[in-house]
DNA sequence: TCGCATGGTGACTCACCAGTCACTTTCGTA
DNA sequence: TACGAAAGTGACTGGTGAGTCACCATGCGA
């Protein structure tokens, strides 16, 4: 995401970098006070803008920016399944499971705050009736479980592990991590 | 606590069930949106009362209930440490601990939506500034402990368990089943 | 039966906050 | 430098919900 920055004109680096700035600070927020005590007012002084500025770039308003965070956490979820599993392809799969299992641990634990905000958050537009934001937590999901299911089906066809549905152990082991929490 | 209610006329009696009404009707729908997205309507209505109502038999308002629920969640868990351990106080330690443990994680998960809503709370008043909440959170955590200290100093005594400060085992193991959700 | 006290009620007030928009500032271009 | 477009701003609006209070209902004692 990030490294494509490089290639792109200025006006546009600058406007990802100031969208950058205003997730950054609603997770600081949302993590603090969680969803609903958040302010943007208090997004938008912490990130040094004014609050209509939030507007222009997330049109959707205080959901759009809890999208684009719960979406910005599924991301660096994926890629830290990706460096893992991939860094070193001809490693045993357990060997790799276990550094993945140590590294998202401590990815949880360092985002334990805002990781309960959003808990809480996709719980409740899970119930809700607003089918929009409902699919996208599902795609979110999906997304991660998808990483999650590449190198286990690889380690399948390697016979390092016994044949089965490889989506229901990524489920499994991303259920627990949860859990863990 | 409730089964002093058969010595009281008839009028405290009321007034206690009452006031049970409404703290269950709060927990139900503090369980169900989280403490601020809760209206003190809607625990109004589901306990049949007027808002008014709610204010006579808690002046402090929302907060003075969400303390009282605290409170009573830490009633119910010091009964569940004192029924487990004193019902068979010849029962090795061990034993009772992993029957403690058990009952525990159940009281936990049948109130597992509740308990997060708790969490974020006393989160929220321990970095808060109002330091009369903030002291509530910890006298009830020290009763938990409490309760869960005379057990494990007993065991000492009685040298099943090897010396050890009994309050930090109690602590060690309230934090893990804490975690554990 | 009357009158008073205890307890219940919900319309109202006020503070707060998401979202808007008319205005200002910044910046690229001629 | 001058102009217009793009981006930023914060006072304002409308909706919401915590907390209040003037009024009402019930029941008890005289």
């Amino acid at each position: 995401m990030e490294s494509l920055s490089h290639s792109l004109p200025r006006r546009e680096r600058e406007r990802l970098a100031r969208r950058a700035e205003i997730l950054s600070a609603a997770q600081e927020v949302f993590a603090e006070k969680g969803y609903t005590d958040a302010t943007l007012d208090e997004v938008a002084t912490r990130a040094e803008f004014g609050k209509g500025t939030l507007y222009n770039y997330f049109p959707g308003g205080k959901q759009e920016i809890l999208l684009a965070i719960v979406e910005q956490f599924h991301d660096e979820l994926c890629d830290l399944v990706a460096d893992t599993f991939d860094s070193q392809p001809e490693q045993p799969f357990r060997q790799a499971l276990a550094a993945f299992l140590e590294h998202t641990f401590r990815f949880f634990q360092e985002r334990a705050e805002l990781f309960l905000t959003l808990l809480r958050e996709a719980h409740r537009i899970g119930f809700s009736d607003d089918p929009g934001p409902r699919s996208f937590f599902l795609h979110q999901r999906s997304r991660a479980l998808d990483a999650l299911t590449v190198p286990i089906e690889r380690a399948v066809q390697r016979e390092e592990l016994r044949p089965m549905p490889p989506r229901l152990l990524a489920h499994l082991i991303l259920v627990n991590l949860n859990g863990a929490q």
